[in-house]
This record gives structure tokens, sequence and C-alpha cells, in this order.
DNA sequence: CTACCGGATTTTTTT
DNA sequence: AATCCGGTAG
């Protein structure tokens, strides 16, 4: 069974399967939908069959296998070059698929080569330009808005047109005056932003049958994990690439679908048998990754969904530990809470690697951060976009995008005077009023040599400036890694750097790690150039930046954490407007698909789950008074256990604030077997105790019926009681 | 033109 | 809290 290329037998690759996993890996020709549920051996099953398709029916160059962030990708891959299948199966995410082909097709889709992708902060200097075109005020038209509704209608498919002739209130119609600037700004400075990657390859490939079936030929067989987060775009290039070998496979699970408020459509998955009547549907809903206990809790929460496929995850591994709730007076208390206990932990033989702290919002990693710093617990955060967000690194690779695509006007002026070099707002004004009427682009203005003269005083600057680009083209064709550092001390960045020691930042050392970045993606491909390196770095994203081989704690977005698994799970913030997320009263949020999101989160632990939250927090820096989550409510009371860490919430509304928490250091006398009393619950026993560093959990049985664990460090209604004290 | 100060405002999530 | 913006002094 063995082909050219593929050093396995197919066999090998069935051994180890349950029946239908096997159903799905052996289903080769034909539409497949592979709804799976969370920790059911997704990806086993997918990589089993990109091997599988690549053994059998296949060439490994045949298969197009598209996942949801390249850190998947990445890791497919390799997986499935262990299984024995040739390097070249093209594995990547819709974004990099799309930016590729573009570049290659780029003829037949109208637009330049060299076209360059903008992130979010390039659209927002668009929108601004747009709205300074359209003679509209910022404050009115705030650029998040504008971004948003823009990046809706293009998730619609709708351009500029279309949507202004379905906007019949004022404020839409100009909207749409907004989008025409927008998309006119970006076909000037020949940029692309990330909607348009899907867009522009979904109307490139409805129109261009003959391409559509080139491609066809060439990638035969695809495959599309994360299926229920796909939108429109997406959906179509999947339907046009599958057209008359329908070789579409789809995986995916609608209980895990979170990206709605990007565009993901969760009907695409929910409608895919019927646009395949024919199509083999193979449901996986035994769990290999959770206890029974977390997959209970995560069944019961995402249960109360109204709007949903009934579905039943079931586990044969062992019962586990209890999850478990914690009640904290506020965040600090929180975050020191789950330091301490990976502490222990980790004292007792835990790896720091096996843990991950999850959050609805990024804003909650600080208060966490600082307490495993104090507690000196390796962490990293999953956050790839803020060091490519640092300005150092935005100016430096601002520079090269200008090398590559002079048009780009946006990148044109954040380097014209960076550094420093006396080419002001005014000279840069200029300089645009007189792009604006020769009908030029700006970069043909600042290169032209007749310009400095009409400039006066800073003329020479603007000349000098030319000139520094001059020297700098022939970078183009350079190595990446070289050309960043070339960029980096000819154009005077390094040396502004240097002579701005900030206090705790580095920023010449981030450009070292850029350039070795930039270093090893010159060696690792052969046929690289500058351009392919700025899109690679364009759409990496958050989670890319995780590295398994640091052996830290992970602290990551909910979001973010779809697709992983950790042994240890916490997730902090369960309250109310937190998660579920509300931006404000007025604005009601998608409750169903936070519980999702919750669900998401919970369903990622394999062994220990603990959901914590503060009943005090800050946020835009006042400290609110919060409500625990619904969410918590929807889990199965009796098997949880329920940690109080409150401190003494001194009756009345004012809270006690006593930092530090702990009221004594020795509960030596506290054992199993002993009485105490608690203000509320009355006398109780002590049925179990765990000492963990700073932390006492005592387990406490009380006459009443009622069980809990306490904090003893916190729990100042707590009190021991003398063995002839017991009544 | 640059540098700095103070007020206002806040995207939640991300390719 | 953190950032971003606009205004002003040098």
């Amino acid at each position: 069974m063995s082909r050219p290329g593929c050093d396995i037998d197919a066999r090998t690759l069935l051994a180890d399967l349950t029946e239908p996993q096997r159903q799905a890996v052996t289903h080769t020709d034909g539409p497949l939908l592979v709804l799976a549920g969370a920790g059911s051996g997704k990806t086993r099953v997918i990589t089993r069959r990109a091997a599988y398709v690549a053994a059998t029916v296949a060439r490994p160059y045949q298969v197009l296998a598209i996942t949801f962030t390249n850190k998947a990708a990445n890791e497919m891959r390799e997986r499935i070059v262990r299984l024995g299948v040739g390097p070249d199966m093209t594995v990547c995410t819709f974004h990099s698929i799309c930016a590729r082909l573009l570049r290659i097709h780029h003829d037949r889709a109208d637009l330049p080569g060299n076209f360059t992708i903008f992130d979010q902060a390039d659209q927002r200097a668009v929108v601004k330009q747009a709205l300074h075109r359209c003679e509209l005020d910022k404050r009115n038209w705030p650029v998040w808005r504008v971004l948003s509704r823009i990046s809706q209608a293009k998730n619609a498919m709708q351009t500029p047109e279309e949507f202004a002739q379905q906007a019949h209130y004022w404020q839409d119609r100009t909207l749409a005056r907004i989008y025409t600037a927008y998309e006119q700004i970006l076909a000037e400075q020949a940029g692309l932003d990330f909607d348009d990657l899907l867009l522009r390859l979904a109307v490139l490939l409805d129109r261009d049958q003959e391409l559509r079936d080139r491609l066809e030929d060439r990638y035969r067989y695809l495959l599309i994990d994360e299926y229920q987060d796909t939108n429109d775009a997406q959906y179509r290039i999947a339907h046009l690439l599958t057209q008359r070998r329908r070789n579409l496979c789809v995986t995916g699970d609608p209980d895990q679908s979170i990206y709605a408020w990007r565009g993901a459509n969760i009907t695409n998955i929910l409608r895919f048998e019927k646009d395949h009547p024919d199509a083999l549907v193979v449901r996986l809903e035994q769990n290999y990754r959770s206890t029974k206990r977390i997959l209970s809790a995560a069944s019961s929460l995402i249960s109360f969904n109204i709007n949903r496929k009934e579905k039943t995850l079931w586990t044969e591994n062992d019962e586990g530990r209890s999850v478990r709730t914690v009640d904290c007076p506020d965040a600090t208390v929180e975050a020191n809470l789950i330091a301490g206990e990976i502490a222990t932990a980790v004292a007792n033989g835990r790896e720091p690697r096996d843990v991950a702290v999850c959050y609805r919002i990024n804003a909650l990693s600080l208060e966490i951060e600082l307490a495993l710093q104090r507690a000196g617990i390796a962490y990293q955060v999953a956050r790839g976009q803020e060091f490519y967000g640092r300005k150092e690194i935005k100016d430096l690779i601002a520079y090269l995008r200008v090398l590559v695509n002079p048009a780009d006007a946006t990148s044109l002026r954040r380097i014209i005077n960076t550094p420093a070099r006396g080419i002001g707002k005014t000279t840069v004004a200029k300089l645009d009023a007189l792009a604006e009427s020769s009908n030029a682009a700006l970069h043909d203005v600042v290169m032209n040599p007749t310009t400095p003269k009409e400039l006066g005083r800073s003329g020479s600057k603007v000349a000098d400036f030319a000139d520094l680009l001059r020297s700098l083209t022939p970078l183009v064709d350079a190595p990446a890694a070289k050309a960043l550092s070339e960029v980096f001390s000819r154009t005077g960045l390094r040396a502004s750097l240097l002579d701005h020691q900030v206090v705790d930042a580095d920023p010449c050392e981030n450009v070292e790690n850029l350039i070795v970045e930039a270093r090893r993606y010159d060696q690792a491909e052969p046929d690289g150039s500058l351009l392919g390196w700025l899109e690679q770095v364009s759409l990496v994203s958050d989670i890319d930046s995780l590295d398994d081989t640091t052996g830290a704690v992970t602290l990551l977005t909910l979001h973010a954490a779809k697709g992983l698994e950790f042994p240890v799970i916490y997730i902090v913030g369960l309250e109310d407007g937190l998660l579920p997320f509300r931006r404000d009263e007025e604005t009601p949020s998608d409750e169903e698909e936070e519980r999702r999101l919750c669900f998401v989160g919970m369903t990622r632990a394999k062994e220990e789950l603990t959901l914590t939250h503060a009943r005090f927090r800050i946020r835009h820096g006042r400290e609110l008074r919060t409500m625990r989550s619904p969410f918590l409510d929807e889990l199965p009371r009796e098997e949880l256990e329920w940690i109080n860490a409150q401190e003494d919430d001194a009756a009345g509304g004012g809270r006690s604030r006593r930092q530090g928490g702990a009221r004594s250091t020795d509960f030596a006398r506290w054992r199993p077997g002993t009485h105490v009393h608690h203000d509320e619950h009355g006398i109780g026993k002590i049925v179990s105790i765990y000492r963990g560093s700073g932390q006492t959990h005592a387990a406490i049985q009380f006459e009443s019926g009622d069980q809990q664990t306490f904090i003893l460090e916190y729990a100042d209604k707590l009190t021991y009681l003398e063995p002839d004290e017991v009544g």
C-alpha cells in the first residue's frame, strides 16, 4: 500500500483507532464532516487522515490542510511528518494560503505583486486618513467603530457600492463614504487588510474558473479544521476549491464556536449536510482528555444553551478530583491564591508547563503575572502581537515595507520623521498637498528632485531622507536578516534607541531578537524573500508566540486557549459582566457564545479545573463590587468543591482590607477530626486538611450537613474549638 | 519642530 | 491603569 514519497504503511495509521475515528480517516473521497466534541481526539484523526490520504489516493503535495493558527499548522505538519509523510504537504492558516495564492496570481486578481498586508494599526491609520479626506471629525466617528462596521461589511462580502445602496440612514450613508475612501486609500497604497485576504481570493475564485480548476487539480484534497469558526468568504473559498472533486473534509464543534463577533458563521457547519447530502458524517463524542468530573461540569454548563445541537460527551477516564470554585475578596487574593497553589504543586513534583491560567480579557493577566513574579514562578503570556506592536519593531518594519512597497504611504508617514530628522507635521502636510495636486503618490513626491525647492527651509531635510531611501533600495533583494540590521544602523534608528536608555525596556534587544527571527526564516526558506518575511510577520497570532519548550506556566485568553490542553487549568474572573462579558448595560452580549467560551476553557483541562471569582475588581482604574457569574450556578452544585477565600466581610457594606490576609501562620493544631466553630455554619469537624505554601485548605463538615472548604488564612469566621469546648 | 503635560477615554475576544 | 490625543511652551 505504500507509495513513493510516503514511507508508511496505511495499516499502521489505522491500528489504534476507534471505529468512528477509523471511519473518518479512511473516508478519502467525497465530502466528510467530522463533528468532534472537545477532547475527542480530533487532531489525531485529522493528522492520520491527511497522512492516510497522502499514502493511498494522493501525493502529499496534493493535500491542503487549513488550520486556525500558525501554531496549530506547525504542530499538525510536524505530526504528519512524524507519521512518515513527506514535508511537502501544504498545512497553513486560511489567511496565509490566501496571501500566498493572491501573491502568485496577483495579475488575475488585479493586484500589484508587492501588496502589503495591513494590520490593525495600519487599518486605524487608513481610517483616520479616510475621515480626513471625507472632512469628518474623529470625535463623531470613533475609529474602532468605523473599522468594525467596515469589517462587518467585508465579511458580508459587500462592496462600498453595495453598502451604500442599502444604507438608508444618514449615518450609514456617511459610513458608506468613509468605506469608499478607505478602500480607495488601500488601493492607492497597495494594501490589503485581513478581511481582504479572504474576500479577494473568494471573489477571484468566483469569477475565474480556469484558476479554480487549476487549483483544484493541484490541491485535490482539502481539509479544514475549526470549521465552526469560518466566515462567509472562507465558506465560499472552501466550496469553490472543491467544486469538481468534492474532496472537502471539515472538522469542528458547534459548541466551540467563539468567533461570531468577527464574522464567523456557525450555520456553515450546521448546513454542511444540506450542502452535501451525500456527505459522510462522523460524530466523535468520546472524550479522551478530561476526567469525568471536569467533563460533567462542562457538559452541565453547555446544556444551558438553547440554540444547540444536542450532543453528549462521555469518557472512560477516571473520576478525578472535584472541580473547584473559589470565592475571593479581590483580584490580588485571587492571583496570590493561584500562585501559591502552583508553587505548592510544583514543590510536589508538578511541572509548571502543566498549568495554564485563562481569562476573558487580557487586562486580567497583569495581576496574575505580578503574583507569579512574587512567587518566583516562570510564566509566559500568549501575546505575540505585543512584540510586533512595539514601537521600535514597528518602525523598523515600516522601513522594510516602504522598500518592498513604495506605495505604502502609511509606513512612509511613520518613518519619514523617525528617528526625528526635522520633518514635522507641516512639512508632511505640504508633501501631501503636492501629492494631491500632482496626482502622485507620497513616495514619488518625496523622491522627486524638484520637491525640496518647493519646500523652503525643510527642503534639504526631505532631500536627505530621499537619499537615505535611495541608498537602502538595493536591500529589497537581500535576505531579511541582513536588510533588517542594515536598515537598523543606517537609518539612525539604532543610534536613537541607544540615546533613550529607558529604565525597564531594552528596545535594542527586541530588535536583536527580531533579527534572530529573520535569520531563522532566511535559513528555513531558501526561496524566501524580504516580501515573504514581512508577510509572515503580518500573519503571526498571539498564540504563535507560545514556546512549548520553556516549561513555564502559560497565561492566555479563553479565545487563545481553543485547541490547546493542559493538565491543570485555572479560569479567573467568573463574574457577571466579565464572563459572560458585557461592555455596558445597554449593549447585550451574546450570552450563548460567552457560555461556549467558558465551555471551551473548561474542556481544556485534563486533570484539575479551578474557577475563581473576586468580589471586588479594579476596572478602568475603579474598584467595583462584582456579582458572581451566572455560569457558576449552571454547574452541578453537589459535584463541586466550593472554596471560600473570603476575608471577614465586616457586615454592612464596608469591607476590611487587610493586606497580606494571613491572620496566623501556624495552624498546626488544626487536624482532621478537630472541631471548629463558624459564625454562620455553627459547629463543624475538619474532614481533611491540606497544607500548601502560604495556604492551608481545610475541608469542614458542619453539623448542619453542609461541607465546605476554607482557606484558613482568610477564614476569619472560623475559630478553633478546644476538645473540652465541644458540646 | 520638538518635547512635554494634562485631560479624556477606554476593544473584549483576533487572523 | 494605561494609552492616546490635543494643546502649548521652548
